[in-house]
DNA sequence: CTGTTAGCGCGTTCAA
DNA sequence: TTGAACGCGCTAACAG
């Protein structure tokens, strides 16, 4: 009943079997152990075999808060993204998932609501868990935020827009080219009466750089850009069919509605079916995304297609070349998009 | 230079602020720094004060990793389903997500894409990161991963469908009770000749489950219930077109279809729409979920609607309930759900 | 190829 | 209310 004794039930970390239960078992060392579960080449067979049999029998699971305190870095990869409510996110998060499925990665989820303040606090936190490497939504952070991100000298990926200056890695579009891409295809199809439509565009800045692409597109045209409707709604498909409404009766003489994404504009192509109204004649309809939704509906929707899964795919292609070693300079992908023209333009 | 310098440059564990280096510029002791920390009231207010600027003035993060392995338990809750494609899992997620934002904890996101050793695999990872507890989809599971999940004395949710035996606590629905209770709608509607529609049946137990309540309660109702379709593709939009045009070319009498969900149900709608196939003049259209876009649709989707993302809430309210300390009884609840006729019926 | 030693950063326990 | 000592489970570094 010495100190011995009472040292032991100092802590609760009863029940599991732990690395030293399984070396006893084995008649090895710890240390033996552990190079069995990570590099098991650097073990010659026989005691190899003896230590699998041992793990086995114990059902023993490394635990791996212990490993990552030990070596400073846990196979953690903090995805941090603005909402888990819009299908983009999770459509590049899937790709994300997929590609670090089985390189025993596990993906940490944060959201923040697109608020900034929210983010750097959510930041600090996933860092406290020593994570391998960290995916964040954006290119425009707070200064702290920045700071640390870079002071914790791990891989990071910056993903959704594409831009000049990133931390580290980035993967993603170019908002603005992509409002302007759209905006002129509906010039380039006669349309002089353009409206642009979002929702939320206080908080998603990345929505507003499309509307500027849409608008200076349009006035290099000679076409007012300025015609803009919005609401602090979600974009569902009944905010869409409610703000197609609106916007016809705010500019009568409408011909062509240029929506920010794809849910919007889908709304509006419903709420145009259920009213009989025409579309593309009596008003077109443009979209951005891609959904897969847009193909489907009568008419199709014309929209800007972007790679969503394959940019998370690429995040986490940047992000393990860094894990493997890869030094050097920002590994940067402009993921691109496809202008496609479908009958509702 | 003696053994303290080399010491010192073991490990890699450079460059961040830790505990300590707070309580040296605070001039404390480092559990004074955790109290604050972890247990404010346990401080004087003086010292409060001094370690609070200090943590302000280093920049202190905790090492969360560390602090896990010393109380056995990282604030981390892993979230296991089947795919991270379907939306209902994603509706889900976010429940518990927004419910367990402000609560500390982090979600680690897996998927085993339908495969049960695939889960049991995950499961022994994850619990490798000492979670606080662990929300899982279903209540089928390999037995080896029943016993790890049994052993690690923390708070088990099983989630999606609702049953008589849980590992812990359950929120859910029940899959069979749902297909009855649109069978019996399409019955009592006056159609007679149904067929049930679903993809990736030999994956997703609980589609089964619908279909055979569907099956079950048409043969009570003296109509054949074998009727089923299906095919190995995800539940998309164009399946669901392709399958309406397959079931009505196998069963040319058809006058009604019972989607196994909403996805499909839509395509098929949308399909309608595109060939001019009157819903439901010439054939009813049935779904499950109650996605947004059901009821956006011409016509309408008659569907069952599934409270998903409460699903979410009420699993993460189980799971603070049981880590607040709540012992006892396991946790259950039927989540209920809700017929929603429209006019595809 | 195998083992010894030390410590990752923190929270628990016990003592003051 | 504050502090000292110890160890959570594992791995890095070094020695053999």
């Amino acid at each position: 009943m010495g100190k011995t004794e009472r040292g032991r039930r100092r802590h609760k970390g009863v029940g599991r079997v732990t690395l030293g239960d399984v070396a006893k078992h084995a008649g090895v060392a710890p240390i033996t152990v552990s190079r069995v579960m990570n590099n098991p080449d650097q073990v010659s067979e026989k005691l190899r075999k003896r230590v699998e049999q041992a793990v086995d029998a114990l059902g023993y699971v490394p635990n791996l808060i212990a490993g990552g305190l030990a070596s400073a870095g846990t196979r953690v990869i903090p995805v941090i993204v603005p909402s888990l409510s819009i299908l983009t996110y999770i459509d590049v998060i899937h790709g994300i998932q997929q590609t670090l499925e089985d390189t025993g990665y596990q993906l940490l989820l944060g959201s923040t609501d697109f608020d900034l303040d929210r983010e750097a606090a959510l930041i600090d936190t996933v860092l406290g868990y020593s994570p391998s490497g960290i995916i964040i939504a954006g290119l425009r952070h707070r200064e702290r935020a920045i700071q640390r991100l870079e002071a914790c000298q791990r891989p990071v990926v910056e993903i959704m827009e594409y831009g000049a200056s990133c931390i580290d890695s980035n993967v993603g579009v170019d908002n603005a080219e992509v409002g302007r891409c759209m905006a002129r295809h509906l010039v380039e199809r006669g349309y002089r009466r353009i409206a642009y439509v979002g929702s939320r565009m206080d908080r998603d800045y990345r929505t507003i750089q499309r509307y500027e692409g849409h608008r200076e597109m349009l006035e290099l045209a000679g076409i007012d850009g300025s015609r803009l409707l919005q609401n602090d709604e979600a974009a569902s498909y009944k905010t869409g069919g409610r703000l197609f409404m609106e916007a016809m009766a705010s500019y009568p003489d409408l011909d062509a509605i240029h929506f920010t994404n794809d849910n919007l504009a889908a709304g509006a192509i419903l709420e145009a079916n259920r009213r009989g109204i025409r579309v593309p004649d009596d008003i077109a309809v443009a979209g951005y995304l891609g959904l897969p939704l847009s193909e489907c509906l009568t008419p199709a929707l014309t929209t800007v297609s972007v790679p969503r899964f394959e940019m998370g795919v690429q995040a986490a292609k940047f992000l393990l070349a860094r894990l493997d070693g890869e030094q050097g300079e920002a590994l940067r992908c402009d993921i691109g998009f496809e202008l496609i023209v479908r009958d509702s333009t």
